[in-house]
Formats: structure tokens, C-alpha cells, sequence
DNA sequence: CCTTCTCTGCAAATTATTTTCTTTATCCGT
DNA sequence: ACGGATAAAGAAAATAATTTGCAGAGAAGG
């Protein structure tokens, strides 16, 4: 558990020094990582013991455990707070939107469902057939990657971002298939319909989606991203980055539990790729 | 410049006991973390004042600034040489994955070409017609992507996967228009085929991709993507974050060059989105 | 108004870190 | 091979940081 969320958690029942100290860290991350206790006692304005006693409700060892802690914590999170980035330099820009990846990541491992992810592992492995939904761009790109992750272990599956193809395809699915739909916003009322069409037709649907949307309503299954976004319309938002791994997740946890079968799969693939490209096998699984 | 990266670069010079502490460093990193100077000597065998000694060669004002940036570097760069996850757990899965993914974004926001970058947003910004190309899953993904994130900025863009269709396409193009396409490998020998036509025809080509390979020799600018990968032929690759992250950085620092004109398109088509959902504005661009 | 509890700082004790000084080992030119 | 220079590394001392124990102040409750 990282500080800040201990922190969260206590935060009520802190002395008035106490909080003193945690609106320092708040405030003044970069100061604290940095400061002795002795220095970050003086501009709390209260005596380094008091500091000590402070770490140790935290949960920590010892001031320096405390120290530790704090440094590892993916203080990333941070930023989410702080105002947008300094320039439009390059190296800035990079940054951040290194941080903001790394941020969502560490948000999405924070937040995730692992019982629905498992159970919708456990159901796509099972599935006779997947029909992978997703529009909009971001999500066809997250449905289109589902369809690159799941064909590789050997199961059938196909993409598509097309309303009315998904609305045909939810009629034509049968019980002993998977619909999957990706929705970033959670109010895409035709992935809804899809999904409504489906239930009635008792085909098992998952949603990666915000919990709570109309989206997630739909689904049998959801598996929650609950992500807050940047605000700078000229940024790209990094949630797809945090959707991507969470499709690695389930699609990881889906190929242990076909491995027999996707191994073989994989290695005709794989073969195909090495007669066909220059015999080096040392390359990837797909460009 | 964190720790490891300077490590790197002073390991020869290192001597005999600041090797020692260096291999403990390396191969037991949550050891070094926690441990006092005086543990972490006795665990070296050398004695605390040595300790102070490299901390300082590695470029640090104390011990504890050591301790404070060894603990702040995503050391989840060390667990590449570490063995696989422990288990098929969800929760192991999970973790794998994410640190994996933080991983490789922090090893490409290392090993960035910021020139190199710059030089590409330029020629897209500047571009009459941008060509993406990409194919075999992966990066015919990041192609669609460079189409998703372009596209709303104005930019007139299409993506292509299919390999004749990216030869048609670059016969077709102009000296005005761009060329970018995407080979995690670099050994997409079609690709290099396209961009050699390109070429001779003065149509300027950007690459996404490794180094060193025949696709970054084919290309005018090459934007380096040198990451190692994993070797779990289960696990999807880590590398695709990086280039979704990479490309966003791209298309961001495009959108600053063509501000304006990226506002008013970012308002047509939001309004269009708020006009064909519910009228809620607060929802993504394109889900 | 007293008791009791919590919060807090002070000073002492402890522990950690750095500095200084010295020894040892190594390298290089004669 | 021999001295001298230089670098490496430890011992001990000095300094700084952290924790502990204790006691006072103040609030809450009877």
C-alpha cells in the first residue's frame, strides 16, 4: 500500500501537526522526498519526534522507511494536480506524456477488477466464437487489438467498429459465444443496443468500460477502467495506453488458460512468419 | 539522469569495492533501497565511508540524496534481467504486465531521439497528405492510430495495412505529401520496398522503428525505437505501449505547430459528438 | 475541579553519516 | 629493483540525524 492512500485513509483522524506535516507532502512533494526530518519538522512548523510519530501512523518503520516509501510511491500521481506542462518543447511534451502514461498505469493497477477480469478470461476461453465491439477510434483500436491478442492463441474472433454490423452480429451470436465491447466513455448508446440484443438472445457480453455507464448497465460482465482524463484537447488522452494493458491482462490470463492449444497455434504462426520474412526467428510475433 | 544510466556509463571505472556495492545495487535492489550506509557496507564488505565515496562518483550530494534517487528511478528497469512472473495468479499477471509496461516507457523516454522527433512533427505538420503504412497487427495498429490521432487535427491522413496498397500509395504520392510508416522489427521488407519508391519519387518518409535495421535505412527520418523484449511468447509486448506513447508525443507536439487550425476542427467534430449523443460535452473525443 | 487522555516538545540517548587522517597497494619512471 | 607519486580503502573522530523517554499543556469527560 502506498503512502498516499494510507494517507487518504487516516486523513480525519490527523492532529492538527500531523496535518500540517501531510499538507507538506501534498504540496510540497519534491521538498519532502528531499528534506531530513529535521528540515521538513521546520517548515511544518512542529519538532522532528513529532515527524517520527507521524511516519509510523503512516504505517512506516521509521523515518527513513518513510523516506523510502514516499520516493517509490509512483508520485506521479501527483501530478494530476498540478497545472499543465511548462512548454511545448519537445523534451516537456515527452515527459509529460511519459507521466501521464506511467500515471495511468499505476491508477489502472490501483483500481483494477480482478475477479471480473478472471471471469472474463475464463469466459473468452471458453467462447465458440468472440465478436470484439469497439468505435469511435480509440475503442475500434482496443477492439482491433483484442482481435490481434486472442486469434494468436487460437480462437475465433472478429473486430469490428461498424453500428450495424455490430447490431447484425449480436443477432446472428449464439449463448456458447462472447460478445466483448470496449467503450471509453461508457455512453455509447449503439454498443448498448448491441448489448441488449445479445442479453436477449442470452450471449454472454463484456464491457471494458467505465463502471457504472450506461455501457457497464448492459454488460454481463464488466470489467471496470475508471480513469480521470487530462483536460488539454491537444493531448491525446493516456487511458488508451491504460486500456491496452488491460486488454494485455485479460489476454495473458485467457492464454494460460488455453495453452495447449495456443502454443501450437503460435508456432504455426510463427514458422509462417520465418519462411516468409528472412529465416530470423528472433523477431516478433506480427510486425 | 538517474542512477542506473550513470552506473552504466562509470561501470569500468569503477573499483574494486564500488564494484561490490554496485553488484548489490544490480542484484538485490530491495535490499539497497531500505538499507542504511552501514548495512548496505557490511553487505559490500567495504566500509561505510567507500559507500559515501561512490554515492558521490555516481554523480549524488550524500547518501541519502543516493538513497532518495535510487529509490525515485523506476528501478523496474532491473526486472527485465529477472525471471518471469511467479505465477499465472491474476493478481502476478497483472502486476507483470503493468511493470512491464512502465518499464518500457520509462526505457523509451530514456532512449528518445528529440531531434529526430522534432524533425517528424515538422514534416507531418507541413505535409499535403500524410501516408501511414503499417502492417502485421502491431504496427498496422499504430498506423490506424496515427490516422485516429491526426485526422483531428485537421490533417488530411489515411492508414494503410495492406502492402500493395502502400506500394499504390506511395507511387501515388507527392513530393508535398509524407510517408510514415511503423515496423517494430524493422525487417518489413514490403515496407522498405514502399519507402524506396518513395524515395525515388522525392516523397518524403519518416520511420517508426528500430535502429539500425533495413526499414530505418529506407527512411528519410528514422524516430529510433530500440527496446529490448520479453521472452514469454504468451505475453504480448510491452514495445506496443511504447510506440502508442511515442506517437502520442508526435502528435502533440504536430498539434502545437498547427494550433489553430486543430482548434477548429477539435470543435467541429466534438460538436458533432455532443449533437449525435446526449448533449453531455464532458465525454471523450471519439470513444 | 479533578482525572484522564492525547498531543507535543525538550533533552538525552542512540544511531547514522561524513570528515579527516593514515595505511596499504599499485603504478610508473629511473 | 627502488623510490616516489597516486589512488583506494579503512579506522577513528567529528558531526549530524533520528529516536526514545519523559514531562508539560491542554482538551474531554465525569
Amino acid at each position: 500500500m502506498d503512502i498516499f492512500a494510507t494517507l487518504q485513509e487516516e486523513k480525519g483522524r490527523l492532529s492538527p501537526s500531523e496535518s500540517r506535516i501531510a499538507d507538506i507532502l501534498l504540496n510540497d512533494f519534491e521538498f519532502a522526498v528531499n528534506a531530513s526530518i529535521i528540515e521538513l519538522a521546520a517548515k511544518a512548523d512542529v519538532s522532528p519526534p513529532t515527524v517520527t510519530r507521524f511516519c509510523r501512523r503512516l504505517g512506516c518503520e521509521s523515518f527513513s522507511d518513510f523516506k523510502v516509501r514516499l520516493a517509490r510511491t509512483p508520485y506521479i500521481g501527483m501530478r494530476y494536480l498540478k497545472p499543465e506542462p511548462k512548454s511545448q518543447e519537445p523534451g516537456d511534451v515527452a515527459q509529460d506524456i511519459i507521466t501521464k502514461a506511467q500515471n495511468a498505469l499505476f491508477l489502472l493497477h490501483r483500481s483494477l477488477d480482478l475477479a471480473a477480469i478472471e471471469q472474463a478470461a475464463d469466459r473468452l476461453a471458453q467462447a465458440e466464437m468472440i465478436y470484439a465491439f469497439g468505435s469511435g477510434g480509440n475503442s475500434s483500436m482496443i477492439a482491433g487489438e483484442l482481435q490481434n491478442r486472442l486469434f494468436r492463441l487460437g480462437l475465433r474472433i472478429t473486430a469490428s467498429s461498424d453500428h450495424s454490423m455490430q447490431l447484425m452480429m449480436a443477432a446472428a451470436a449464439r449463448p456458447a459465444d462472447v460478445i466483448i465491447g470496449s467503450s471509453f466513455s461508457g455512453r455509447n448508446t449503439e454498443l448498448v443496443r448491441a448489448f441488449t440484443l445479445a442479453r436477449e438472445a442470452q450471449v454472454p457480453t463484456i464491457a471494458l468500460t467505465q463502471s457504472g455507464s450506461p455501457v457497464a448497465g448492459a454488460a454481463d460482465i464488466t470489467v471496470p477502467v475508471d480513469l480521470p482524463e487530462g483536460n488539454n484537447i491537444y493531448r491525446p488522452t493516456s487511458t488508451r495506453i491504460a486500456y491496452v494493458a488491460l486488454l494485455d491482462i485479460v489476454a495473458s490470463l485467457v492464454a494460460y488458460r488455453v495453452q495447449p492449444q495456443a502454443t501450437a497455434t503460435l508456432r504455426r504462426i510463427k514458422q509462417q512468419l520465418v519462411v516468409h520474412r528472412d529465416g530470423d526467428d528472433r523477431q516478433l510475433l506480427g510486425d
